[in-house]
Order: C-alpha cells, then sequence, then structure tokens
DNA sequence: TCTTGAAGCTCTAGTTACTAGAGAGACTAT
DNA sequence: ATAGTCTCTCTAGTAACTAGAGCTTCAAGA
C-alpha cells in the first residue's frame, strides 16, 4: 500500500492532478488509513499509469475513461479501443500540419523585421496588415 | 460605424468573443447607440483583425494585449514585439516535435493491434504496459 | 511515550479562451 | 405599427488542472 505522495512519485502524477482523478472517477484508492488517508495497492498504481501514459499521448480524460471501462471488460471487441487511438491520430496528424503552417508564417514574420522601433516594425505590420500574410486565414 | 454583427462578419471573430475581448481589455467600439448597442469604427475593426490574426497565429491574449500596447506606441523600440513573434516561434517548433514523436507512437499504438477482443487488444496493452513504450516518458 | 516536522486532508477559487442560454430591449423594413 | 431579426447583460459551463487556507495524521527520533 502506497501514500499519495509515494503513488505521486511511482507514476509522475502531481498529488493535486491524482486528487482531481479521483473527484472525476477515474481512478480511485482502493483504501484509506484509520486516518482517512489514501491508500493505493499495485493495481491502484497500474491504472494511475495507465491514465498517465494515454494522457501523455494527449488522450482526453473522456476517452480515457472509456478505455479504463473496455479494459476492466475483456471480453468485448476491442474495435472501439482501436478507433479512439486511430481518431487521435488523425487529429494529432492534423494539428501537426497546421503548426507546420503557423510556424512557416510566424518564421517570417519574426525573421523579417529589421526596423528599430515599432513603427516600423514588420511584427507588428504582418499581423494588422491581412495583406501581407501569404497564408490567408 | 458597423454593429457586432458586421463587425463579427467583417472580421470572423464570433460576436461573443468580441464582447469577450472587450471585457478583457482588448477591443471596445469607439461608441454605442442611443439605444446602447456596440459601434465600431474601421480602426476598431482593423484592431480586432489584429487580434485575429494574432490568435490565428496562436499567440496567446497577454501577448496580443502586449502587441497592442507596443503598436500604439510606434516609436518604442521594436524588440519586444520580436522577442514575443520569436519566442512563439520556438514554442511553436517544439510542439511540432513533441507532436511528431507521438504520432509515432501512436501509430504504431493504433496499427498494431490484431486482436478481437479487448483481452487480446495491443491499444489497451501499450497503455497499460510502460515496456511497450519505445520512448520512455 | 512524547514530540516535531513532513505529508496529507477538504474545500474554495483561479486559470485560458471561450461558449451557451435566459430574458429583455433595440433596430429595420414593410 | 408591427414583425422579425439583432443586440443587450448576466450567469454558468467547458477542460484539465493548479494554488492556497486551515486543519489533521503519520513516522521517526529522543
Amino acid at each position: 500500500m502506497f501514500s499519495i505522495g509515494a503513488a505521486s512519485r511511482k507514476t509522475g502524477i502531481k498529488i493535486p492532478t491524482i486528487r482531481y482523478y479521483e473527484t472525476e472517477g477515474l481512478a480511485s484508492p482502493s483504501e484509506r488509513s484509520s486516518g482517512n488517508q489514501r491508500r493505493y495497492s499495485p493495481p491502484d498504481i497500474a491504472r494511475l499509469t495507465f491514465i498517465k501514459h494515454a494522457r501523455d499521448l494527449g488522450l482526453k480524460l473522456d476517452d480515457i475513461r472509456e478505455l479504463l471501462h473496455l479494459s476492466a471488460n475483456p471480453d468485448q471487441p476491442c474495435a472501439v479501443a482501436n478507433k479512439i487511438a486511430a481518431d487521435h491520430l488523425v487529429a494529432v496528424q492534423e494539428r501537426i500540419a497546421k503548426l507546420q503552417a503557423l510556424e512557416t508564417e510566424l518564421s517570417r514574420i519574426a525573421h523579417g523585421c529589421t526596423g528599430k522601433t515599432v513603427g516600423e516594425c514588420y511584427v507588428i505590420e504582418a499581423l494588422s496588415d491581412h495583406a501581407l500574410c501569404q497564408q490567408g486565414h
């Protein structure tokens, strides 16, 4: 049995976040001490690790909730789990594409300024003047 | 002079968001009608466009606040504006790198599952078992 | 056994950038 | 004048935490 501090160290999740996950119904300690402190069993820790891993991958808590529910029923078809992962992959790929477009424009803006004062600053100008933007939002 | 609806159409910012920016002190209409409705002048619209453009680039409202403040004082050195843009560029580049790493892992997870039920589902397994993760968070 | 300092408890409120909805008033075209 | 659209303010909700107050419990040493 581990205290919340030990659970935090083992999983890399901050203490208040572990408590927050509990209020969200994602992971509760299986016991409390006589003085009402949380006590985590190894399976509790594994559940937290699962959540941490999924969060690191950028999955939403709602998705994680569903995956946890699925993993508690090992006889169900895993199509749902695959769909969650595949959908998220697509979302990540889209975000990468968008960010790369932004990078291009930002790079142009941030490197294009040779002025000394704001009056002739390309950064300000580029943000003010839509025509300077090559990608036309 | 434009109504808030016209301002919204011209800038592409939703009406409630325009009002929100006003509560945040970013952009207020220069007048109100006799019936207390917002009336935006062309410079007001330009300011909203500046904000929209900067938001599309992912700048935070606090950064935009500072840039607006700077652009109101054209005699100031533009080093601050450059720094905001350059810092943001670095942040975007870092996010791209992280997302690409995630994409690799997610792709492996999402495509690796050949099982039929959750019990043998690679998605669930990969999230549960740290050892399967090649990048070691 | 006592004590002390670290760790834990609950609860409330704040963060970011909006979004939704209620209920009332204003504007415009016929 | 009136219908229909637009706008007003205000409150509360969203995601995923984070910070702080004020209090209690735990573990280790004297």
